[in-house]
DNA sequence: ATTAGTTGTAACTATAATGATTACAACAGA
DNA sequence: TCTGTTGTAATCATTATAGTTACAACTAAT
């Protein structure tokens, strides 16, 4: 089980607003950085620009951010995109015997410490701005710029 | 995107075995706590035993701890039933274009982001023992048999 | 106005994982 | 030897993913 790569795609596509603003940024130029269909890449664009991370402009084409580099979080791109339903990370067994002790109670005392291990992760993605993932990004850009 | 269920099925039936260490923990009596097939209990069950974590009797039935709960961390668990590769619970999308600055740097830069994400998850279930969960059970069990 | 280029979607495909189920050989113990 | 159980293979329906083709709707520039 993986979380779909259309968080990673969002968070690409972002990123690409954010680094070449002066770009027409198609759909058709974005799926060549991540390397896929633009068809896929206008699908993603079109979940976060329902969330208001994005502008698209139908007709003549190309996208920009809607929001400023510092207030968008990995976790606004993450929900999104949908890739996870709030709350619901785990999957737990829903039809337990109500008839055996176990079965009647498991349910709730794991769905308890499983959400708080969601929770944990998501926390981790809420405290990374998209400002702060550009900026190493750059200086990534920029070691191998000079390693020339 | 979902956890498989074979996780939570493998917390239900070490609980089991901790709770009725009298019963004649088969296959079938399991499945009538969890409200499966007997099959996906001797599956995941399987999965616990080649991990350390329970003696399974074949032929006679029956299956028994083979640790003491308070050395079983639901992570451990989580490993036993396999249900996310190891470092790979997000997907990330892999022909990012190298000749693309973003693209090229993209991947790395996530990777350690949502390593991050899934470390911290995964700390919250290492954190927690089956006996602690086991005792929170007992006395959710207590409290509903007080109410009557 | 027309045109060229683009977005937004629907429809379809292939692939994979999940959960369930049937079937049966191998095994243990009475 | 017989009974009941485990281990496992094979099959199925369902769902999600990622990709692709196709095309109507739209925008801006000529």
């Amino acid at each position: 089980m993986q979380i779909s790569s259309r968080f990673s795609i969002g968070v690409h596509i972002l990123s690409l607003l954010a680094i070449n603003p002066a770009e027409h940024n198609t759909s058709e130029w974005i799926a060549g950085s991540v390397g896929t269909n633009p068809v896929i890449i206008r699908r993603v664009l079109g979940q976060l620009k329902k969330a208001g991370l994005a502008n698209v402009r139908a007709g003549s084409g190309g996208a920009t951010l809607a929001r400023e580099l510092e207030e968008i979080s990995l976790l606004d791109v993450y929900r999104a995109v949908d890739v996870v339903e709030e709350g619901n990370l785990f999957h737990i067994h829903n039809h337990p015997n109500p008839a055996c002790e176990v079965g009647a109670n498991i349910e709730q005392v794991l769905r308890l410490l499983l959400f708080k291990a969601q929770d944990a992760m998501e926390g981790v993605l809420a405290a990374v701005t998209l400002r702060e993932l550009v900026d190493v990004l750059a200086l990534e850009i920029k070691k191998k710029n000079a390693a020339h």
